[in-house]
DNA sequence: CTAAATACGACTAAAAAAGACGTATTTAAA
DNA sequence: TTTAAATACGTCTTTTTTAGTCGTATTTAG
């Protein structure tokens, strides 16, 4: 499993819909709900939270709308989840916010360490995903990803293997 | 946000507690979950799915218990998570099984190869990350983090910068 | 025989995520 | 100046997922 939230799916459609677009056109979220089937009240608020952290720009009224005011390019898959969803935290013993009910184990515990660990991977490897890079089919089947897929390939071969 | 699911925690907790223990030595599911203060059902289950699945090795019986039975440097994060959860998806139009209710916005979608990219890229990085690697301190400290992390914070800062 | 352990199926409770509703505000245009 | 279409928010309900519990069978050392 490990979905990722629907929030962020549906902020990566709006993103994506809206990246087509002429600079500076404007997109109503009620064309985005209508377009892909998403209810229109959360694809409201998510764009709502994005317009308030400075991701896209918001314009009241009619014929109002959003539109992206970052490069996309600049802005990390990190960033995407952090605004929408709060600070990446593996376990909730990181990051204990006031009134967060904390782990009861904590104390006892002997994986914090480890935990702490995956928990700084993680967000380094989301950092070094760039939205652009995301949505962008070009980016997508360069990076010269065959090798490293063969490798892996190959080390499972071998794993399997010597499991016998 | 992003947590792990609590089971991976419980299968951290008892490979780390094992894996202190001398070759051959049984471990009852019941001191791990006294010793650590989780529920003894939740873990026993954990362990019995690891079994299951070859990771630990099982005795029934009086004097029973479990103990590893592979090297864990060879197993990694992604191999445990799959283990206890199924394959990772990070989107439910991914690995649509039989009988799962799949994503209404399914043809109309636009970023089915953004959510298939991000899920590749996860996978490769889970499948990267040893168990052993996690759990042993030494690793922690060592695979030169800090360069990394100080170009980050040079890239964090230019982008900052440039937003101005 | 008994106690202590694994093995498993089914159920319940709690938490989180997803979505719906209601209403106020802004603004272009009729 | 009225209206329609849009953003902006706060609250609530429903649904889904996760976590934990209960009951019982089986295995095995002593
Ligand atoms: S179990 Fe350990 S690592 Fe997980 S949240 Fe609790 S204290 Fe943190
Ligand atoms: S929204 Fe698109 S990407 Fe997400 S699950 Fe549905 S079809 Fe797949």
């Amino acid at each position: 499993m490990n979905k990722i939230n629907r929030k962020v799916e549906y902020a990566l459609i709006a993103l994506k819909h809206m990246r087509a677009k002429a600079p500076g056109e404007l997109t109503a979220a009620k064309e985005i709900s209508t377009l892909y089937g998403c209810p229109f009240d959360v694809m409201s608020r998510v764009l709502q939270a994005l317009g308030k952290r400075g991701l896209v720009r918001s314009e009241q009224g009619a014929h109002g709308g959003y539109q992206i005011s970052r490069d996309l390019a600049k802005v990390s898959f990190y960033e995407l989840n952090e605004m929408l969803l709060g600070p990446v935290a593996v376990a909730k013993c990181l990051h204990e916010e006031a009134g967060e009910p904390s782990c009861e184990m904590r104390g006892k515990c002997n994986i914090v360490s480890p935990v702490t660990t995956l928990n700084r991977k993680l967000i380094e490897f989301y950092r070094g995903l760039s939205l652009a890079e995301l949505l962008d089919p070009r980016h997508a089947s360069v990076q010269s990803r065959i090798p490293t897929n063969i490798a892996q390939a190959a080390a499972d071969a071998a794993a399997v293997a010597e499991q016998r």
